[in-house]
DNA sequence: ATGTTCGGAATAAACGTTCATTCTTGGTGG
DNA sequence: CCACCAAGAATGAACGTTTATTCCGAACAT
């Protein structure tokens, strides 16, 4: 059946997003995925070429099931704050109520394999993941935030909206609606002229 | 003589500080550390007990370090917003300055080790490092701050500065004097009511 | 001479990966 | 309907490499 070897390759996918997220790319040696996917050390070997494989594939279904989320609702008729706010927040949630998401997609940016990734997303091909690129080119053009360099914006935007769900998860604090809605409009006012 | 016990302690620590900065924890193997620093492999074990307790030490050395920078011509007389350009800038600068240093509490952050030292730091005995949360607590007493909870503020303050700071050292961006003002101004537009 | 420090080969544990073997399955001939 | 079989899937013990740590003889200072 068709179904079988799917469900195999789905439990190695979901046991390795759990350790990997909870306990870092050490706490996840393939013997334990393989234990918690309950299925044979050897087995994973069949669904993927080696352990890099594997981390990358995870990452970018990752990364595009966060895109798909994100866009959903977002209208790109509306003015520009009404959609920073519209990511802001969308953004947040999809974070708090999947953790492990979020803690995965961290520990690849702070390894060795998503230097190179992240390279190429900001200085090489510009061609996609660019609602943010395009929002934020509209929002320096129409001079509504401020005349900055576009990293720095995206710092200002993301680089809270990080941190607090980054607190939240390790439960230094807990978001609720208002205040994910309050946090958002903060990180605007950083940017906005 | 006691300089020359001094400098194989040194020399290790240097070492650990390049490698682990440069490569993460896992690119920097005992052995390499010992060959870097011109010692021995057992040698290391004469100065610290293990692995972990040198990553540790390290690391509470750089964060003495970064305090002290922070502090430096620091006045508490000043108004609130003065106190927070100042804090930022000398932030960024020491970070840019001192690229290693950052790139290894970065590391040790991102860590299984760090996690409970962040815990213990925001949630546990606040009896130090207060210059923050006093400065914080002020602002939001004063009204000069947006009524959010402390955590929440710290994440909008530093979230964007370390972002920022980590696009610097990857040559996402350059920063220089005039874009470090800019930056910080927009951080407290973030944060201030 | 004697005590202290050093070095790097030796050690044991842990890791990713392989491979000879076993198990499962779906089709075929009787 | 059953017995059989080829072929793909699954397995986990075994392998080679890499790691942190130990240990003991050499080098040095006193």
């Amino acid at each position: 059946m068709k179904s079988a070897q799917c469900d195999k390759r789905l439990a190695i996918l979901q046991a390795a997003l759990e350790l990997i997220a909870e306990q870092g790319f050490h706490g996840a040696p393939m013997a334990m995925v393989a234990d918690r996917a309950g299925v044979g050390a050897g087995t994973i070997y069949r669904y993927f070429e080696n352990k890099d494989l594997l981390i990358a594939e995870l990452y970018s279904a990752l990364e595009q099931k966060l895109k798909v989320v994100l866009m959903e609702g977002y209208l790109p008729e509306k003015p520009i704050r009404e959609r920073f706010i519209h990511l802001g927040r969308a953004l947040l949630r999809y974070c708090i109520e999947n953790p492990l998401h979020f803690r995965y997609i961290e520990q690849f940016h702070n390894s060795p394999y998503g230097v190179a990734f992240r390279r190429d997303k900001i200085l090489g091909k510009q061609g996609e993941c660019d609602v943010f690129r395009e929002l934020f080119d509209d929002g320096v053009a129409q001079q509504v935030m401020k005349d900055l360099p576009l990293v720095i914006l995206f710092a200002l935007a993301f680089g809270p909206l990080l941190t607090v769900v980054r607190d939240h998860i390790l439960n230094f604090i807990t978001l609720d609606e208002p205040l994910i809605a309050r946090t958002v409009e903060a990180c605007w006012d950083g940017i906005r002229r």
